[in-house]
DNA sequence: CTCGGAATAATTTGATCATATTCTACGCCG
DNA sequence: CGGCGTAGAATATGATCAAATTATTCCGAG
């Protein structure tokens, strides 16, 4: 039957190892994102063919791929670096984020199920275990996480791509700003939007979402302001 | 003096042959954008190797950014082909298409000089001109052209950016819209815009690149339903 | 004699290609 | 109808070529 052939299918694609361009391309994703590359930094290929441990040409696929999100920024020169972003740039991403991230915050609210809520719970508890260890590493991650996964119940693929990109974007900056300010006062919306979330208030909801991009986008802004 | 050297290198720029994947990447782009490809298409190395006449990784490499713009879709096991629309998908485009693209109006309408208007102008006569002869690829052309060139005096890159994108998404659609409707009656608010610009009128401007945003999507999502 | 600057040499890095390997899909045979 | 083998395309590697930045050296001026 056809329903056995799929689940075959099923299982040899879990099974299945992903291929190398792929994994390069999430590792090099996360080391964007979570802060461990620096705005300014150079991208080489081949200080990730060693760093990763990979072939050039999977290095090379995800750099292009990288670019063309906007997480890696190509020089004109053969150079790749990690964007440093600049106030304009930062403004357009405000605007973004609060239309988009208030659109997917608002479509999810109407979809959440309690389980999903219990999730982004359990989630919100490491974060917060997170900020008293001081674990930069694991606010960044668990935040994304948080966001990703309330955001994927939105069921709006486009919109989530879109803002997985604009992450990208002020990803690095964000882990300047754990280093400036500690991981005590980051902005946590977290919990005012789950209880919105229990409660199906959609509009308190998408209000907690608008306050926490807004902050983070202040926060991200002063530490251009020092820099500069 | 540092002057003369950098004048030196910008003469050097403007000679310097762009590299290979650049080249296919804008190539198999402008066939995304202006519907050469169909959706629903499949898209292969060897097939565009020989088409283009590049070699290899250029080709990958240019697939891989595309894929990641959304202009095409990696469909699991190692095929790659032009996406078909979904009304879902459809719908968010709309979404985005208003705000981003409204912004973008917003934003260049401020910033627009005379000449600037001179030359929107000068590509909507074109548009015009390819209406009246039937020349579908022209007037796909002129539309881009029109949009892009308003829409890159907003100085906002990254919205411009994201703009882009949405266009990539559409255009294989747009396309077939035109195979369908003819190129008598299609969205055409620009005569409006251009009056708008004119007098300087920011809210009248973004409200007639709102009704050409609406106006398209709406003839993609005819075809679609006839095609479903 | 020392210092500054420009031209050039050397090293590093990116771009491209030819080739081997792996995986998918299709067709054939049991 | 299902499993197996083959064909063909995509993936990945390493080598080779080209470009750019950096380092060095040489010359002239102070």
């Amino acid at each position: 039957m056809n329903v056995i052939s799929r689940t075959a299918d099923a299982q040899k694609d879990s099974t299945a190892n992903p291929p190398a361009h792929e994994v390069v391309y999430h590792q090099l994703r996360d080391l964007v994102l979570f802060g461990e590359l620096a705005p300014g930094d150079a991208v080489t290929i081949q200080g990730l063919v060693q760093r990763l441990g990979a072939g050039m040409t999977p290095v090379r696929e995800a750099i292009r791929r990288l670019i063309a999100e906007g997480a890696l920024r190509f020089q004109g020169n053969r150079r790749v670096s990690v964007p440093t972003l600049t106030f304009d740039e930062l403004s357009e991403i405000e605007f973004l984020r609060k239309t988009i991230e208030s659109q997917l915050t608002e479509r999810a609210a109407q979809r959440v199920t309690n389980a999903d809520i219990d999730d982004l719970s359990r989630i919100d508890t490491a974060l917060d275990a997170a900020i008293l260890n001081g674990d930069v590493r694991g606010y960044l991650t668990c935040n994304y996480q948080f966001h990703m996964t309330l955001y994927a119940r939105a069921d709006a693929p486009i919109l989530l791509g879109v803002a997985e990109q604009l992450w990208l974007r002020f990803g690095p900056s964000l882990r300047v700003v754990c280093g400036r300010f500690g991981t005590e006062n980051l902005p946590d919306q977290h919990k005012e939007l789950l209880t919105a979330l229990r409660s199906a208030d959609t509009d308190a909801a998408t209000r907690a979402m608008v306050k926490d991009v807004v902050q983070g986008t202040d926060q991200i802004a002063q530490v251009l302001r020092e820099t500069a």
